[in-house]
DNA sequence: TGATTATGTGAATAAATGCTCATATATTAA
DNA sequence: TTAATATATGAGCATTTATTCACATAATCA
């Protein structure tokens, strides 16, 4: 009996798959583009830098300085990272006078922050 | 009257900041090394070819070709992902004769995922 | 045993990213 | 206006990282 090759194999030398499964899961999963989108989202808060600065918003707003204190880093490398946070409305900021004050943008950052925490550090015990 | 520098200022050259709420915020915030973890932690999640994995995990447990089928890439691109995935312990898995089986490691990371994306999709709304 | 299939992994390369330096902008004070 | 202060940002550099290629390992089958 000849071996019926599936279009699936010729594309991805492979021929183990489930079909159904396969199938079932491409309709059932969220479009590429807004996966994209959570990727780039998880990923603000995939650096030592921006978890620090936001960790330290946690606890409660703060200014430039005081977070380039905080984090014994030099003003320009904070203010790069608060862009980044700013871009992706993680966090927000007022102004007064000359400076500027940065707090988390909402209760669902607090949220994560707070849920990765407790998954960090109950994995370690 | 002569200016009073601060140590602060010395380091930092900048004036500004309110030390009782840096004093504060040092204090309460989680150890450096921790917040080391969480950003690693996060940063699994921050990557478009995992966050695409995970999504298909979530619905059901798949196998490694399985996976090659629905990301449509080739199979070591999927397999170096997954070691991450696995270090991380976000994923577990199961051998059954060639094959290898991968699931979500917890229910944890099942909530990051949906939380996340439940983010995302409120934010552009 | 040798052949085939499913998965894992080291090395190389290309792209992304964080930090530093210099400088720009904006606000206040003199 | 000029000077000083707080913050923002572009360019360059160094590091990290995702993908590809080639090959290794492991399990099944003939």
């Amino acid at each position: 009996m000849r071996k019926i090759k599936d279009v699936r194999s010729e594309l991805c030398q492979i021929q183990c798959v489930h079909p159904e499964a396969v199938d079932r899961v491409k309709e059932k999963m969220p479009a590429r583009q807004v996966l994209m989108d959570l990727a780039d989202f998880f990923k603000v808060f995939g650096d030592h830098t921006r978890i620090r600065i936001l960790n330290a918003l946690y606890e409660q707003e703060l200014c430039v300085c005081d977070l380039v204190e905080v984090l014994g880093m030099n003003q320009s490398a904070v203010s790069h990272q608060l862009r980044v946070l700013r871009g992706a409305k993680v966090v927000k900021f007022r102004k007064e006078g000359k400076m500027v004050y940065y707090s988390l943008d909402d209760e669902h950052v607090r949220e994560l922050l707070s849920d990765g925490l407790a998954h960090i550090q109950e994995e370690q015990a």
